[in-house]
DNA sequence: AGTAATCATGTAATTAATTACATGTTTTTG
DNA sequence: CAAAAACATGTAATTAATTACATGATTACT
């Protein structure tokens, strides 16, 4: 690929919230940041080399125990200038891929039988999906308060339940349309 | 990037309706495919002969006037079972790369007031996607006759109309939270 | 005290994808 | 008929991303 680079974004407005090191931030992808992006350390590690270079992040080494030595990343003003800049940018939307979405493409024969094993496995994993998309929310943002602390976050979480939701309707929606033909 | 190669199955799925030059395929992306995926000929000529060496395909070297050699490629049987293969294989569902989620996710202050300015930007843009789908799906979808000789197309349109209906939705619910805020 | 899990950081090989470079033919339009 | 647009096919350079390889330290558990 050739892409937007836009991990290196992601690793800068992580860092913009905390000093940490590149163990920690690979760690976000499985997590929070995780429900929508992807990302392993094996491509994070030479990035922050590259931005550091790039002169968007520094670190500070730190020595743990009798040997280890982690880097605390942290940000430059150059990369909040950077991050800021990008925030402010138009977004690339031409990014989402849905492989289900593709097959379903190929699909010209409303008759076949294909059809209706693929939307429910895909109804299956949308669910499940959806149920820990709100487990999710119950547990990060419980009351207003937590909204208001990480608003991005809560909004972004509530629209990947919308998106599923939407998602489900449309797939159960499908159902009845196969079903009658 | 390493990803999964679904330009591939793309390809298989195209030329499965009818046998077509790696040009026609690259017009593909510019029209009705185009709506959710992109390639472009310098990706798609050298996969086209990966997948005559590996005998996906072929194809009939057709002369158009006095010089210009065309290329007609069609799917092999053995394409035709790797295509069919790949529709009943459980589909990868982490390749959703929204930007705009993303940058959203790192505003945590709801008062922010980089907040409303994006939020228009992304409105405006998927007013007109959603009002271009819509007019592709008339255009493309006129009676019920055209929809039973594309199904899958007209599913995947409806989606994606779907789905903006749904974004710009809960652009508009965003809004009136932060106007209250 | 031993061991498993987690922490921590990297590199190498491969593949995918974008952008730019490069060339020539045929058809359409003014 | 000349020029522009569209047809047609490729390669090269670069960058992004995945998977696998590689190593070692610290912490938690039994």
């Amino acid at each position: 690929m050739a892409q937007k680079n836009r991990l290196k974004y992601i690793l800068l407005g992580l860092l913009k919230k905390q000093r940490q090191t590149g163990y920690d931030l690979a760690k976000s992808f499985d997590s929070d940041i995780g429900e929508f992006w992807t990302a392993n350390h094996s491509q994070i590690y030479p990035l922050l080399k590259r931005m550091e270079a790039d002169h968007l992040i520094a670190h500070e080494a730190i020595t743990v125990g009798q040997k280890l030595q982690k880097k605390q990343y942290y940000m430059t003003s150059a990369g909040q200038q950077t991050f800021n800049a990008w925030l402010k940018s138009p977004s690339d939307l031409t990014g989402s891929h849905d492989e289900f979405i593709l097959k379903l493409f190929f699909i010209d024969d409303p008759k076949s039988e294909l059809l209706r094993p693929m939307i429910t496995m895909q109804q299956q994993y949308h669910d499940e999906k959806l149920h820990h998309l709100e487990q999710q929310f119950q547990e990060k943002f419980p009351n207003q308060k937590r909204i208001d602390q990480d608003f991005g976050h809560s909004l972004v979480l509530r629209h990947a339940i919308d998106r599923e939701r939407g998602y489900s309707n449309w797939l159960a929606e499908m159902v009845k349309t196969i079903k009658t033909e």
